[in-house]
DNA sequence: TAATTTCGCTACCTCAAGTATCGATACCGA
DNA sequence: TCGGTATCGATACTTGAGGTAGCGAAATTA
């Protein structure tokens, strides 16, 4: 009963889709990490790829769309490690503040954050196949509910990119900590238990 | 030797300026309030203020320094209020939640910041013109070095900003009042200074 | 072999930032 | 009163990027 291929029939007829998603999402990171994020335009990632414009076309219906994909195969699951609450999050904070700062996510992650702004098809699809998961898999894991996951994700999410978007740079090591450092005691802390 | 006008000519020849660079403001923050950051083009917001496109292109060299400018007048600076670094950091991030919930201000923010990610002049402005000024002001009222006073507007900032990016509205009060919580615990408790 | 779908390619549309140019207007100094 | 100068509104334009349309060719299934 594994289904990898189909529910119903075996596959779809046709010329089946060659395997170069792996390869746009490459071509997409170096292109944003490499121009930025406003001048890696589809034609320039479909050159890089060695792909047409309109196979990404065929594939993404927008540019947002390509690169949350981009996105969520670039980072996939919050590896949750460690025991207790403190060190979830803890490690969590570290995980993300290492995957903004790898070649081109950061700049992605904060360009797509920029369109979705002024886009409320995209901030949709942002807060739905992007937040949404994570969320999700943050409240189970940290045992903490909806308002509160959403406020750390805010803080942690938010700090990273205003940083990331003034300087340019990925936040040093140290500010990571104090980061770290100050979600935790809010949280073990009782007081204002933030939301209402 | 009040200088007013000038310090070696009086004025600069030719036909002065007409004053409607007030007009052009509030033309932006409606514009933008009403259709999103992308959609208030400088089109739009010339004709909203009854001016020729022409007329803003001779006085700020980009929409994004229009926007800079436009929101270094509607803040104004951090007003000052309370006594203690405690009180001083709290009522100034009740107060920049409170300009960010205004209709357009949060919108333009976001939007310029957005675009000043892979924009690196456009990011120079915006941490020279706007970022700084509130920098040394808030190093001075909360005796706090530099790198502690970043810190400080990259969370509060970066929180705000990722709240009303994700879901369109501005942060409501009881999680700023959480945010502001947090923040306070931070500076207040000694461990773990942020930043090197 | 026929049907179907993807492929690369080229050309195109739309929209927005920013520029160029024009005659008209307002203010200065002589 | 008359140049000189810089702004004004208006129109037209250039450039770049997102996204679409239509083509013949290739790959797969039935």
């Amino acid at each position: 009963m594994l289904m990898t291929r189909a529910t119903a029939s075996a596959r779809p007829p046709g010329r089946p889709r060659s395997g170069v998603n792996a390869v746009v999402f490459a071509a997409t990171l170096s292109t944003v990490h490499e121009l930025g994020y406003a001048r890696a335009t589809v034609d320039r990632i479909a050159a890089r790829a060695g792909v047409a414009k309109t196979t990404i076309y065929r594939r993404w219906p927008s540019k947002g769309e390509l690169i949350v994909d981009c996105l969520l195969d670039a980072l996939g699951p919050v590896p949750l490690e460690g025991a207790g609450q403190a060190e979830l999050m803890s490690s969590t904070i570290r995980w993300i503040a290492a995957k903004i700062g790898e070649p081109g996510i950061g700049d992605a992650f904060a360009g797509v954050f920029s369109d979705a702004v002024s886009d409320p098809p995209l901030r949709k699809i942002l807060s739905a196949r992007f937040q949404d998961p994570y969320r999700l898999q943050l409240q189970d894991a940290l045992g903490e509910p909806e308002n509160r996951v959403l406020f750390f994700i805010d803080v942690v999410v938010g700090t990273l990119l205003h940083r990331m978007g003034m300087t340019g740079e990925p936040m040093a090591d140290a500010d990571v900590a104090a980061l770290a450092d100050m979600v935790l005691r809010h949280f073990a802390g009782g007081a204002d238990p933030g939301g209402t």
